[in-house]
DNA sequence: CGAAAATTTGACTACAATCAAACCGAGTGG
DNA sequence: CCACTCGGTTTGATTGTAGTCAAATTTTCG
């Protein structure tokens, strides 16, 4: 079993000794609920691999489905293949956030997930975390949420991409990614994407073009100062007004 | 109890008397594996009220949640409401379709359920339901199954709202709407819409007048023959190929 | 039947897509 | 160290699809 001293001294998320106890996620990816005996148990389950690097694939779609996955540390995207061979990014996984629920359904992927920069995640064997549930209401009941709030997650881009303009779509996404970051204790106003302008647009339902267009006129505006992948908001109100829409 | 000699003698499933042991929607709405005795313990757990109306709302967004729901006769539209007050279609729910578990992750719907037509549905309380899963894995597995295909069905919108034409949104709900009625044993080509062109727009992101459009271009290449709410398809194929994409 | 709602059709417009080209930064190799 | 390519990004000019506005027509239902 891993040993707790060598976690508790430890703080980077790369480390894969780092037990759930002990990571500073655990409030966003775990239930509050789970007791400290219960998470030994979720700890013996749970593999943590070594990292994937920029460009590799977690899982591709039509493997057979046996786990979902944690962030820990880096960016995941997750695509679909069209009939007629395009992607289709269907979402950006940040740390604490989890992966690969999708399957589920028919034990098969339905998407691939590949890493966008150097990234940690911890993988949680589906079978025994069904069957760790039985035996913990809590965690059940903590799966559900997530897959709930994987649900609503994705009403909620349905509805941007179809009742939302091009500036209306990157201003929410903006925000979501700086929402997602002040959970995560991160500054909320000055961050890097770990994604491409394409990949933005994909997932936004715009060409790479409109994309650059709204960063362009969001920097002009004052809004943004955008350097490359670096992003500054520096007027979060006039963002929230561009978007129009709650944060994601 | 419900009585086993009147559930297995009618046949009308607005009657609130049906059994899940005698509903011929089982195959759809329940997993195969729960066994008989299982299916009482079910059925004890499960709420037969009487049948909406058109118009009336089976849940408002921010009521608190405390069931999910499986459609027995009729449609419902599930709908969220956007922050400038429209609302956005979010599904059409048919019957031995489940439907409420964007609920759950935060005790509160977020969609508010509505009758597209008379629509009689059988309630599932949750809590109810997940003690029940502890007892029988085969009903937890269901529902970790059933909230993924929800996840899956979402991404497959976003991946239409976002890559295709009008033509091919139409197109592939139609189709969807055709394989979900051939699968509860009804005619695939002919078949009556419950719900308004505003409604199929709305959840297309499409305007009524695209919706008309379409349907129009479709009846003039003798694809479609549409009689206001009643579609027949004349051209499976040729449907299939302005579709561009799967069945959902 | 008559009023209101839903649907269809038409003319015009606007937004984002497309096509095209320039630009930038990071590497690589001469 | 420079010249080079190669991705990714930006900017510009033009086009096309679906949105908007408007009006006619049909359907629904009280």
């Amino acid at each position: 079993m891993t040993s707790n001293i060598i976690s508790k001294t430890t703080r980077c998320h790369h480390n894969p000794q780092v037990s759930c106890g002990d990571c500073r996620l655990n409030s966003i990816c775990l239930p509050i609920s789970v007791h400290v005996d219960e998470l030994d148990r979720l700890d013996e389950i749970i593999q943590r691999g070594r990292p994937l690097h920029k460009g590799d694939y977690l899982y591709h779609a039509n493997d057979p489905f046996t786990s979902v996955y944690a962030v820990r540390s880096g960016t995941i995207k997750s695509i679909r293949i069209t009939n007629d061979g395009e992607e289709q990014v269907t979402g950006f996984h940040l740390p604490g956030e989890i992966l690969g629920m999708d399957g589920i359904a028919q034990n098969v992927h339905t998407n691939s997930a590949i890493a966008l920069e150097t990234t940690a995640v911890c993988e949680i064997p589906f079978a025994r975390m069904e069957e760790l549930s039985i035996k913990i209401p809590s965690l059940q009941r903590h799966f559900f949420q997530l897959m709930s709030q994987e649900i609503t997650a994705d009403q909620q881009l349905i509805t941007l991409l179809s009742k939302n303009s091009a500036e209306e779509r990157v201003a929410s996404m903006l925000l979501s990614i700086s929402t997602r970051n002040h959970r995560r204790q991160l500054s909320a106003t000055l961050f890097r994407l770990a994604m491409s302008r394409a990949d933005m647009g994909n997932y936004l339902g715009l060409t790479v073009e409109t994309v650059s267009r709204v960063l362009s006129r969001f920097q002009k505006q004052d809004i943004l100062a955008v350097d490359k992948k670096e992003i500054e908001i520096l007027d979060m109100n006039a963002l929230k007004r561009a978007a129009k829409t709650e944060t994601c």
